[in-house]
DNA sequence: ATCGTTGCAAACTCTTTGCAGGATT
DNA sequence: AATCCTGCAAAGAGTTTGCAACGAT
């Protein structure tokens, strides 16, 4: 994939923008087609990826690998955190900080990279519903 | 999806157990495919998709979700842990206990459900060969 | 002999890419 | 005007399913 960052301004390059910086949360990619339908008419998926592909590539997006979801990405450049997914309506949500403080034990020979810490559960919307 | 469990006994499904027990590490379909491979040749990656399916709903595995990489299956049963993923081959091992004690700080109105922890870096295999 | 299980191929879902027309600089 | 960007449709990758033949009971 050889695609250079895109650098035109288009009502719909600003739509997915708007929608990721609106949103409180990270975003997967048809969660940013509904956002950004709804300010510019005919947005197509192909160009939400394609737009997702070039906001990653600027650093402007980073990605948020879900474990058993497709990714979310969310506006870059925060400390670092973990993530939040609510079981019932499958939304993705920021948690605050990071309470891991020592690395964890692994088998003999094999290094550390770094850690995902993930929590599940019931977000406030959908836990007031029932 | 209304499969109901398989229940009768075939080398294909034999190899398939015997590919989970033996490898000391969660699966994925594509690597189960191959070490099912070894002992019965023809196995269809469609038997490895059923038979998987099957094993899920008689809780004789289990589903491994890992960020970014398609689902692993490790044979039920085994103690709260976590994992740990190779970020050069690939390959998922697992980690003894768990040392998230504390319950995270949660927003306002959610409720927690469980969390997942992951580790990345290099196994040991890997980490020679360099 | 029955009917569960398999392999193959087609269907599906999610994501990526080629192309021609349209938009931005 | 040049060429970047978009929408559409086709192409890929991973997973699921229909079907006829095979094989376990």
């Amino acid at each position: 994939m050889a695609m250079t960052a895109q650098r035109r301004n288009t009502k719909q390059k600003e739509a997915i923008r708007a929608a990721f910086q609106e949103a409180d949360r990270p975003l997967s990619p048809e969660e940013a087609l509904l956002l950004a339908q709804k300010q510019v008419d005919g947005v197509s998926i192909a160009t939400i990826y394609r737009n997702i592909a070039a906001l990653l590539e600027t650093k402007w997006l980073t990605a948020v690998q879900i474990p058993g979801a497709s990714t979310r990405y969310e506006v870059a450049g925060k400390a670092h955190h973990h993530h939040f997914q609510c079981v019932t309506c499958g939304a993705t949500h920021e948690l605050e900080g990071c309470e891991i403080k020592e690395r964890p034990k692994l088998p003999r020979g094999f290094k550390y990279g770094g850690h995902e810490f993930f929590v599940y559960g019931t977000c406030a919307s959908c836990a007031k519903k029932r």
